[in-house]
DNA sequence: CGGCCTTGTGCATGCTTGTGCTTGAATAGG
DNA sequence: CCTATTCAAGCACAAGCATGCACAAGGCCG
C-alpha cells in the first residue's frame, strides 16, 4: 500500500467513525503504530485531523456544544475583536457574521460607532440592542441549533438587496491552499452570499483554525481583504502572498 | 475511548440532564470516578461546568443586561409562562412574540414539544436554540432597541407568508373598551399583523397591564381566543363576554 | 552500472500523559 | 456532634509519545 493511499482511508475511517484510535489502526492497515502516528502528525499539519492523546478526532471544534465554543480561548477572541473592532467606521453597513469570535467583535464596538449593523445571529443582536449608536437589522430564515446562526432560502433571498461595505465574516477552518471552510452545509451557501455582497471582507480566525480544513469550501483565501489572527509566531506569508492583508491582534 | 471523547459526553450528558453526578457517571461510561473527576475539574477550569460536590452544573448562564425589566414580577410571569406552555401541541405551527413574559414562555416550553416556533425576537431565538426538538424561525428586519423585538416593513412582509396555528402575543395594555394597545407605532403594526396570521391569538398579560391602555390601539379585545394572566381576585367578567378564555396561572 | 541521496518504515530509548488506587482532610445531612 | 460521602493529593503503573538510529527501496546523476 502506498503512503498517500493510507493516509486516504484514515481520513475515510475518520469521518465515517468520527475518531482515529492509533493503536487499533496499526494492525487493521498492516503497518506498525509508529506510522499510524506519524501520518496523523501529517493530517494533522495539513489541517485535516485534530492530535489528541491515543488517536485524532476530526478537525473543527463545530461539533462542540455551544458553550464550548464560546468558552474557548476567550482572551484570544478579545483582542481579535479588539482589533477588527478598528477597522469599522461610521456609516459603513457592517455584514456581521455570526460565530463566538464575531459575537465579541460586536462586544467590542466602539461605543459612539454610527454605522448600521446586519446581522444573521439572534445573539450578535441581542448584544448590539445595547449598542446606543448603531443601527441594527436582522436576517430571518431557519435557525440553525449547532452554529445558532440563521441559515435557509429566506436568508439567501434577503441577503441578495444588501449590498455591504465591509462584512466580518467568522472562519472555522481556513487553510491556504484548501480556502475557507465550515463543516455545514447549509452555512457555507450563508457564508457565501455573505461574501458576494460585501466590498471588503475581514476574516477573524484564533490561532486554531488556521491552517486547518473542514467539508465543505466556501471561497478561496484570495476573496479576502483582511485576516485579523492572534498567532505571533505562525507564518502568515503564505496568506500575504494571496493578497490578504493580516492585521495580528 | 479517547479522553477528549470522554469529555464531550459528558458535556452533552450535562446539558441534557442539567447536571452531572459524578458517582454514577464513572461506571456508565467505563472509568473510575476519580477520573470522572478530574474530567469535571478540567471543565469547570475551562469554564464549561461549574463544580459542585458530588458532581457539576452548567456554568452560570450570563446576566444578560435589561434584567430589570425582567426582574420584574419574575414569579407572576413564570407562572403565566406554565399556564401558556401548556396551551401548545405537537405540530402546531406557534408564532411567538417578543417581550418578557413571552420569553419566559420560551423557557418553559416542554421538553419534549415537537412544534415551529416562529419568532420576533433575537432572545428568544436565542433560548430556543438550545431547545432540542422545536424548529425555530426568526423573523428578519429592523431591530428595535428599546422593546427588544424586530420591527419594520421587512418582517410585515414576511409574516405575510406565514399562517401560525396560535399566536403568543406579549400585552403591554389591555383594557375591554379600548382593546389591546401599545405606546410605540412600530410594534403595532408588527403585533398587528401577527394577530392577522393566525387561527388562535393567546395573550400573556400579568395583572398589572390589566384595565391599562396606552398610545396605539392594535385590536380589540374580541380579537384574542384566550387571555393568561395572573391576578386572581379581578373581575374578568368583562374579557369573558367579549368570548375571550381567560386563563388564570 | 555504481555510488549517492532521499524517502519511508520499523525498532529501541527515555519521557510524558492518563488512569486507578490509597490516604487523610473536608463536607453534607441527620 | 457523628457518620457517610466526597474530595484532593500523592503514588505507581501502563499506555502513548518524540527522538534518534538503522535498514530497505527507489530515484538521480556522473
Amino acid at each position: 500500500m502506498l503512503t498517500e493511499e493510507r493516509r486516504a482511508l484514515i481520513l475515510n475511517r475518520l469521518q465515517s467513525d468520527g475518531k482515529i484510535v492509533a493503536a487499533e489502526l496499526g494492525p487493521d492497515l498492516g503497518v506498525s503504530i509508529d506510522t499510524i502516528r506519524r501520518d496523523l502528525q501529517e493530517l494533522a499539519n495539513a489541517g485535516l485531523a485534530r492530535r489528541v492523546h491515543g488517536g485524532a478526532l476530526p478537525p473543527t471544534s463545530g461539533a462542540l456544544p455551544y458553550a464550548a465554543r464560546r468558552a474557548h480561548a476567550p482572551a484570544a477572541k478579545a483582542a481579535i475583536a479588539r482589533a477588527t473592532a478598528k477597522l469599522l467606521h461610521d456609516g459603513q453597513v457592517v455584514l456581521l457574521d455570526g460565530g463566538t469570535t464575531t459575537l465579541e467583535v460586536a462586544r467590542h464596538l466602539a461605543p459612539g460607532l454610527r454605522a448600521t449593523v446586519v446581522t444573521n445571529s439572534p445573539e450578535i443582536a441581542s448584544v448590539l440592542a445595547d449598542h446606543s449608536t448603531v443601527e441594527v437589522a436582522l436576517l430571518g430564515g431557519l435557525l440553525d441549533k449547532a452554529s445558532r446562526v440563521v441559515v435557509g432560502a429566506a436568508i439567501i433571498e434577503a441577503l441578495r438587496s444588501i449590498r455591504a461595505d465591509v462584512l466580518v465574516l467568522g472562519i472555522c477552518s481556513i487553510h491556504p491552499e484548501v480556502g475557507i471552510t465550515v463543516d455545514e452545509l447549509e452555512e457555507s451557501y450563508v457564508k457565501r452570499a455573505m461574501i458576494a455582497n460585501a466590498a471588503e471582507v475581514v476574516a477573524v480566525a484564533s490561532a486554531d483554525k488556521l491552517g486547518s480544513a473542514a467539508q465543505y469550501v466556501i471561497a478561496p483565501v484570495s476573496e479576502l481583504t483582511h485576516l485579523v489572527t492572534d498567532e505571533p509566531d505562525a507564518d502568515m506569508a503564505p496568506y500575504r502572498a494571496l493578497g490578504v492583508e493580516v492585521v495580528l491582534a
